[in-house]
RNA sequence: GUGGAUGUAGCUCAGUGGUAGAGCCCCGGAUUGUGGCUCCGGUGGUCGUGGGUUCGAUCCCCAUCAUCCACCCCA
């Protein structure tokens, strides 16, 4: 019986494949940041994709964007909410209190993963999108803020972005800093009320200090004369800034100090720091982070300091891309096609094949299946992307032969017995 | 969530109110055992989807889905 035509099923909206051509670059990219963590002395951690809806209401705070209206909220069979993570330090801090990595010791943690936000999708913003996050517990001083600040600004020395990003920082002050300031700035704009636009009255209740960002000529003057956040940190945040700032100079780390850096997520005080681009549009912000000491207690932890950042992976694949900075040798490919070139030839080279893999680990040895003509076979030699082809013919089974070519260069092709070919590959390859 | 642009072959794109074309890719041949260059031939399309107007719609209208850009927000 036909069915009638069943509709096409497609990815969901905001949701990519990430398909064979472009794996590669992740690839480059993630192994790039599995060698520098290493290299800082941060230990991976994974936790679920999917956690309590409750665990970043509490988190990221309840009048957010993100908790409002961009979090996958869904019911269990059990009747229980959960949410697919929006962010990844929640899950981190919730998985760390769980297991005790917080009772009286300190940790350097990074993870990868992809979270769900429901946004509108455009270039470089996506509804299920990757991070790679780090996140430091226990440390209290300036050192650590700057210790991952480091660590950041070396992985664009090692992607060879230095040149095209900025770092950008800011401090919020403490937690209770912070949000007195945060009062005293929503009754200013409060007096004049008259003055605010549409989206500043709607911001006045979810994220006041943005409306300082305002671009708004009409609110110009009025923004002027509002109190300034530096003028109302605590004497410990502003000496806690005064120190990083000393330290990145040490570092040889230039950085633009930009009042006006609000992160948005509820749990961020003194130290924050954004690192931005010119080269991707509207969405240019590739790594941020910040501090924000008092996440573990209102988690219900002990009260614990902490560090940490994100950055969006395909924020960066695209940077790396738009600026040709993966290198032709990390983009995959073989080093040897084997080919038969007749049916006859095909259980040679597949037992040759197998035996070169055991000899030769580190060799990529592709070979030739699904039969073809002798010419198609050649050609899915060369598409292979591989340097060398080897060639199995009537010839060379009667001697126990095989045909080598080099696909790259101008070089006679040789022919030699099959005993003799993993060294010679060994040369050719290494 | 708001505003705008775009959906035609696997990819990049032309095109017309009378049921479609190019380049690349793929396959075959010129070249019985030598790919990349050249030449010749071939496969491949419910013109995003669903309605409407019309004798007739890929084209006009409406809706819907998707992508892109900007806003918002964020990584």
């Amino acid at each position: 019986m036909s069915q009638p035509a069943a509709k096409k099923i497609q990815a969901i909206r905001g949701m990519n494949d990430l398909l064979p051509g472009d794996s590669p670059r992740w690839q480059f990219f993630e192994g790039k940041v599995r060698q520098l963590m290493a290299r800082y002395g941060f230990d991976e951690i994974r936790t679920p994709i999917v956690e309590q809806t409750a665990l970043f209401a509490r988190s990221i705070g309840e009048v957010t964007d993100i908790v409002e209206k961009e979090m996958y909220t869904f019911e269990d069979r059990n009747g229980d909410s959960l949410t697919l993570r929006p962010e990844g330090t929640a899950s981190c801090v919730r998985a760390a209190m769980e297991h005790g990595l917080l009772h009286n010791q300190t940790q350097r943690l990074w993870y990868q993963g992809p979270m769900f936000r429901h946004e509108r999708p455009q270039k470089g913003r996506y509804r299920q999108f990757h991070q790679v996050g780090v996140e430091t517990y226990g440390f209290e001083g300036p050192d650590v803020d700057a210790e991952v600040i480091l660590l950041s600004a070396r992985l664009w020395q090692e992607l060879g972005l230095t040149q095209h990003v900025t770092l950008e920082l800011n401090s919020l002050g403490s937690a209770e800093a912070r949000a007195a300031y945060r009062e005293t700035l929503v009754d200013y704009f409060e007096q004049h009320r008259e003055i605010l636009d549409e989206d500043s009255l709607r911001r006045l209740s979810s994220n006041p200090l943005r409306i300082l960002d305002s671009k708004n000529p009409a609110m110009a003057e009025m923004l002027e004369n509002a109190p300034r956040l530096m003028d109302h940190l605590d004497q410990e945040s502003r000496e806690h800034f005064e120190q990083l700032k000393t330290m990145l100079d040490a570092a040889g780390i230039h950085y633009v100090i930009n009042p006006r850096l609000v992160r948005g997520l509820d749990y961020y005080c003194r130290t924050v720091f954004e690192w931005t681009t010119q080269a991707l549009g509207s969405q240019g912000t590739v790594c941020a982070g910040g501090r924000y000491d008092g996440l573990v207690e209102q988690l219900g932890g002990k009260p614990t300091p902490a560090v940490g950042f994100a950055m969006g992976i395909e924020r960066l694949i695209l940077l790396l891309d738009t600026l040709q900075l993966v290198p032709e040798e990390a983009l995959g490919g073989c080093d040897v096609y084997l080919l038969p070139m007749d049916e006859a030839a095909t259980l040679t080279a597949l037992t040759l094949a197998e035996q070169l893999r055991s000899q030769l680990p580190e060799l990529r040895l592709q070979l030739h299946c699904g039969g073809g003509s002798f010419k198609s076979r050649m050609k899915k030699a060369d598409k292979s992307g591989a340097t060398i082809a080897l060639l199995i013919g009537e010839d060379e089974r009667q001697t126990d032969a095989v045909t080598l070519k080099f696909l790259r260069e101008e070089r006679e092709q040789q022919r030699h017995p099959q005993a003799a070919l993993p060294e010679r590959l060994q040369d050719l390859i290494a």
